[in-house]
DNA sequence: CTGAAAGCGCTAACAA
DNA sequence: TTGTTAGCGCTTTCAG
């Protein structure tokens, strides 16, 4: 047996050799604390002889002063709190990524959050991540303003939002340009010669859903078609709310050529719906995602979709929070990353608008034009 | 513009109102911070009176106590470190959810720690673990003992193994039975009629690898066919490597009916390989996967394929850190989870065999009977 | 039941 | 260049 009923036998128990501290530094090697530190941070010079003495002392020991022990002295955890709507959706991991990346170049760790979609547990998370004193939040969770707004408005530590921007909140922001990728997205089906074309959307708290939206709309009227006899269906961003959804729209609008989704997920629940009717994609039926994760090239057949700059959303964040922590630390310097900010710069007591990056049309298999061109 | 020029203008500051600590709340209730210490952590009964003053202020302040104080104090960070191979390959995140769930409950945090697949980086991250005394580690990195022996071996911090074991090292582990694995999927194939099977495996260092091709031949033998006639090519465990691997496989054995893939993402790149190659699947080839990981379930055709007890193992890992740390704070208690423990205990100095989870067949829509049933 | 005091491991004045 | 000292915010003896 693996796992002994008894509690904790004596050989189960880690060995706690404890991890040497600064003092047995200085002890052996005949200095004072201080001069231990000195030497370890680099930070004043020591005597040549001195610091290599301690150096040597140090290795010996495998030293290794204690994070704990600094973030209390010098009010600073090194850490950041990353809350994700959902790290099983295959979006997230994409962010979590990119702000690991841009974290580990400034040697900054980070705490994961994983909300799963539960506002109880996404409150838990958020004072955990205060009681444990991190630098910075990273919320990459949108509509948490509807669920937490009171905590985010007395919120004791910097906070950047990721791919969503808090409506009523000053709080720096970058997302993508939504309502130019529903444009994007609808354009490219018009300019195949689609003319009836449907949307899966997510639920209408979600303001990215509502932008989207609004870009089919625009992309529509520029069409010559009426925005108001879209037939929109509502999903839940996921592959299964797709799936239902898509089958909902079929019944509803038979004739449909070219359907909008309001991302990947929901694209490949709706390939899924229209083959279990006997449509082809994109012979019959073509089909537009959002987000182009990774996941969309891998699928029978890839889908056309619209990518985000996730990456650059990531290392954004990071080094925003570094610039609200005033801490300039940088491993900074140019990334060589542009982003071009719109929004009317009159922000009122808002603090400067959301960042708002261009989004990409990214052309793949799911796509073509339909079978009987007007 | 939203990013200024001119660094840290005053406005992009976070205003630093500094945490309430124990001595404001102390000082307004009137009490020493012994008294706020134990009325906050209710180690040890107040005078109700006391008591109620002190929650008050407390709460009034909206006082959190320092989880760095507290550690420094306690000497525990009630934190986990979580070293992943990749966090976007889609197997990972389904353990770093089931891992974040155990820790959660047990209120224990987790900095996670993406390896990326560099061992430099992976480095990095285990003295970072160290530096900042997390409680205990754990590993879903499978070949890091390759990489990081050394370091494995004179760890000051307890480790456990998720989904692989270290060969030569006494580190708790847990992992799926994946000989049983092998042999399942190939049994599938076999029972099907499949007679000319091939495999797509994982580079030779991956010792799930090396164990699913051993049973892979279990079931050939079985099945009264020479295993080692089996062709194998092997892949990188991604969709590309899948791919390309299946082009060689089809290359070297064109009669083949059937394949057995190291795991989903491979089996992704085979059967889009295939359908390169103008094969059907399963009305040509048949393919089975191997960890069930959700988007097997998406693609088309959705894949047959071997379920792994993720969720079990993220939650036997933290259990066991628990166990090691020997702080016997349980919100413990039967979690219902039965795990078989194989292994002939004849475990030498090497501490107590890996736990063995079983594992288990999905059939779904990638496999069918081959076109001519011999 | 409560307070005083020491100390977890580190850094930063301030002196020397 | 180096040592002494104080203290970050908390918990925990030890007295009272």
């Amino acid at each position: 047996m693996a796992t002994s009923a008894r509690p904790q036998p004596p050989d189960l128990r880690f060995d706690p050799r404890p991890e040497p501290t600064i003092r047995d530094v200085a002890r052996q090697a005949g200095v004072s604390t201080a001069t231990v530190s000195r030497v370890i941070s680099g930070s004043v010079a020591a005597r040549p002889q001195t610091r290599a003495r301690v150096l040597a002392v140090a290795e010996a020991l495998g030293y290794r002063p204690s994070a704990v022990a600094r973030s209390l002295k010098l009010r600073t955890t090194r850490t950041l709190g990353l809350l994700v709507t959902d790290i099983q959706n295959p979006y997230y991991p994409e962010i979590v990524r990119a702000v690991e990346d841009a974290a580990l170049e400034r040697n900054l760790a980070v705490l994961l959050c994983n909300g799963a979609d539960d506002p109880a547990r996404e409150e838990t998370y958020l004072e955990l991540l205060v009681d444990r004193r991190v630098d910075g939040i990273i919320i990459a969770s949108s509509g948490l303003q509807e669920r937490h707004g009171a905590w985010l408005a007395r919120r004791s530590v910097p906070v950047v939002l990721v791919n969503w921007a808090a409506p009523d909140l000053p709080l720096p922001a970058i997302l993508g340009d939504n309502r130019a990728g529903g444009r994007l997205a609808t354009e490219h089906l018009l300019s195949l010669g689609h003319r009836r074309i449907g949307h899966l959307s997510a639920p209408a708290r979600n303001a990215a859903a509502a932008e989207r939206l609004g870009g089919i709309g625009d992309a529509l009227a520029g069409g010559g078609l009426d925005p108001g006899s879209l037939v929109v269906v509502e999903g839940d961003g996921q592959v299964a709310g797709g799936e239902r959804a898509a089958l909902e729209l079929l019944e509803r609008m038979p004739e449909i050529t070219g359907i909008v989704c309001y991302n990947d997920l929901t694209a490949i629940g709706a390939v899924r719906a229209l083959r279990a009717r006997g449509r082809q994609v994109p012979a019959d039926v073509s089909i537009v995602g959002y987000d182009d994760i990774a996941l969309s090239a891998w699928v029978d057949p890839p889908l056309t979709t619209i990518a985000q700059r996730t990456s650059e959303m990531g290392r954004w964040a990071v080094r925003r929070l570094g610039e609200l922590i005033g801490r300039a630390d940088g491993a900074a310097s140019g990334d060589g990353s542009r982003m071009e900010a719109t929004g009317d710069g009159v922000s009122g007591s808002l603090g400067p608008p959301p960042v708002i990056l261009p989004v990409e049309l990214r052309v793949r298999a799911s796509t073509a034009a339909p079978r009987e061109s007007p």
